[in-house]
RNA sequence: GGGGUCGUAGCUCAGUUUGGUUAGAGCGCUGGCCUGUCACGCCAGAGGUCGCGAGUUCGAGUCUCGUCGGCCCCGCCA
């Protein structure tokens, strides 16, 4: 490097640099060896230039011009110039201008890349993993990188000049009941024991609050320990935040001021506030889901008053035994094939339904389908009126178990639209509200927290604690961005005798609730602030905002679907020795 | 734990339906030529455990069974 010092990046030569003298350093992109004349792209993180090797500006560095090859690390000095008329690139914004290289230096050498960076080609997943220090040289992924970096950037800006403080708390802490499997960690000096890496840092920070801290945030890793989805890994980052003397109304409209800010700044977006909101219930009412894609219609309907009446059986059973009839009305698409419903009808049944009915609508406004001849006049009248049909529409009915309907009407409209391109809006966002505080687990045989144990039951719903915990709301919410959920939160319970309650209703008994929770109920009772907060997916955010279909596009050493770092080998064996210390004895065997 | 899908040259793929000559293409790579290219061009060349293992067959990239791995999904993820 001696004599060497980078003056410039390869995008910051342009017109107001032409003359000067520059030194480049980067990565061989290419190289287009004419024999006489060769000229390099030159790319580091922020672009490309192209570098011109000419004998008759440096004969010696030509001469060496001939040995670069792919990914070779270079230093160059040159002066700037125009290229000749006609020759300008315009798919570079350095296009108009070439460095004329007086001086080369190669720093490093590289063996051929195991796959090209041009992003020309799809390259397979596992092969970026392996070598994943060269997929991220790929510009996609460094804006992938350079984007999440500046969303990070833009959440601090705005939580710091709202008064945050940015707090870390224990990657080392303690399993808790509830939730997902803990990752393990365990402890030498203490034989037997283990920490557990956090899920979240649900209670340190509520502590931090009880502590007075007032507005905390951190953006924080945790670790979940269940298998892997485009949108879940292992580990994966949240922006997790916490404040006192608030309720959800404040935390709410702050958070739209966040993201406002967030895309403001890092995309040039201008989100309009305040953002759409849906109580759970409606949301699952009229799309399905407790995370809708709002950017469309085809809401469910419901029509089981009219079902339970029709000449259809099935529709009678289902209505009689407890079951809904909804429909969903997909407009204008009364030309998909029967092909295409065949197709449809398999997707339903893949959701669970037992089949998926369906009626087009002809231009006389009378029914084209199997199950026509089950209606009367009337009852086709209701239900295309329910649903507003006109001719050209065809209308799709799930008639199951309320979950049943709601998860196949849901997944439909959503796979409807992105096939028949519905969908303009790039962002669009929608808080859901008012969740139950409790669901019933089945193989359990008690209720468990929808949020967690913490959150705060809706105060006109307390006294339903203990006489129908499912019917009690929560002071929980999420945040949905397209369809998918990037936060949660809720006011959490800062009276020892509500958690306790809340506790009970979960059949936490008052010893483990002692054994697990005791630190936290003692210091409930310490003069614990009202307080809540919210935790960001950060990846999932990001993801979106990168318009990516998998968060491993915005993580930059992401791990396989079996939690396998291709790259590094993790997890590995390790030796007797290290088990030994910490009298782990590795005498398990998967069974087979 | 379950369902689906993919695995052929360094990369992206064709070939598998219907088993049959020496397994192909583009890009990349190596060497040569080339002073205005930018997916440079031209000439020549190298490069294969058809993921792995069994089986069926005179003969398997192709059929069967098993297995490993990537991806998508269900379960799971407060």
């Amino acid at each position: 490097m001696k004599g060497f010092r980078r003056t410039h990046d390869c995008n910051t030569v342009t017109e107001e640099t032409i003359g000067q003298e520059v030194t480049l350093m980067g990565w061989v992109l290419r190289r287009r060896d004419h024999g006489g004349l060769i000229f390099i792209d030159l790319r580091d993180r922020k672009g490309i230039t192209q570098v011109v090797f000419a004998p008759e500006v440096d004969a010696e560095s030509h001469e060496k011009a001939h040995r670069l090859r792919s990914e070779y690390v270079i230093a160059v000095r040159g002066k700037i110039r125009t290229r000749p008329d006609g020759m300008e690139n315009p798919k570079l914004k350095t296009g108009m201008v070439e460095l004329a290289c007086e001086d080369l230096r190669i720093l490093n050498t590289a063996a051929t890349p195991p796959f090209p960076l041009d992003e020309e080609e799809e390259v397979a997943e596992n092969l970026r993993l392996k070598y994943r220090y060269i997929d991220l040289r790929r510009p996609h992924m460094v804006e992938n990188i350079t984007l999440r970096h500046s969303v990070c950037q833009a959440m601090r800006e705005f939580l710091n000049s709202n008064d945050f403080l940015e707090i870390e708390t224990p990657m080392l802490t303690r399993s808790t009941p509830e939730g997902a499997r803990d990752y393990l960690v365990p402890s030498r000096v203490n034989a037997g024991k283990f920490y557990a890496l956090p899920q979240s840092p649900q209670i340190y920070k509520q502590i931090l609050m009880i502590a007075g801290m007032e507005r905390y945030y951190q953006i924080v890793r945790c670790f979940r320990d269940e298998d892997l989805r485009a949108d879940r890994q292992p580990e994966f980052t949240q922006l997790d935040l916490e404040m006192s003397f608030i309720d959800e109304e404040q935390i709410m409209e702050l958070m739209e001021g966040l993201i406002s800010h967030v895309f403001n700044k890092t995309l040039g977006v201008e989100l309009a506030t305040p953002f759409e909101r849906l109580t759970y219930q409606e949301a699952m009412e009229r799309f399905g889901t407790d995370r809708p894609d709002v950017r469309f219609g085809m809401e469910l309907v419901d029509i089981s008053d009219i079902a339970a009446g029709c000449g259809l059986k099935v529709f009678q059973s289902i209505t009689a035994s407890g079951g809904i009839v909804k429909a969903i009305n997909a407009r204008g698409m009364a030309d998909l094939s029967r092909k295409d419903l065949d197709v449809l009808t398999e997707f339903a049944q893949g959701l669970g339904a037992k089949g998926l009915a369906w009626v087009k609508v002809k231009e006389d406004g009378s029914w084209q389908s199997p199950i026509a001849k089950f209606f009367t006049n009337e009852e086709q009248q209701a239900i295309a009126d329910r649903l507003g049909g006109e001719p050209g529409d065809i209308f799709f009915f799930g008639a199951d178990t309320r979950a049943t309907v709601f998860r196949v009407l849901g997944e439909l409209r959503c796979k409807l639209a992105r096939e028949r391109n519905l969908i303009h809006e790039r962002f669009r966002f929608v808080w859901v509200t008012d969740f139950p505080l409790v669901e019933y687990d089945e193989d359990e045989g008690r209720f468990t927290a929808m949020h967690h144990p913490f959150t705060a039951p809706a105060e006109e719903d307390l006294d339903l604690l203990e006489t129908d915990p499912a019917a009690v709301r929560s002071r929980a919410y999420d945040i949905v961005l397209n369809g998918i959920e990037i936060g949660g939160g809720s006011i959490r319970i800062h009276q020892p005798a509500v958690q306790e309650r809340v506790f009970r209703a979960l059949s936490i008994s008052d010893q483990e609730a002692q054994d697990k929770f005791g630190f936290l109920l003692e210091a409930l009772g310490s003069g614990a602030p009202p307080h809540g907060g919210l935790a960001f997916g950060l990846d999932r955010l990001v993801m979106l905002m990168a318009g990516r279909d998998s968060i491993r596009d915005v993580i930059a050493f992401p791990k396989t679907q079996k939690a396998q770092c291709l790259m590094a080998h993790a997890p590995a064996e390790v030796s007797m020795a290290q088990l030994a210390e910490l009298y782990l004895k590795p005498d398990w065997k998967k069974e087979k």
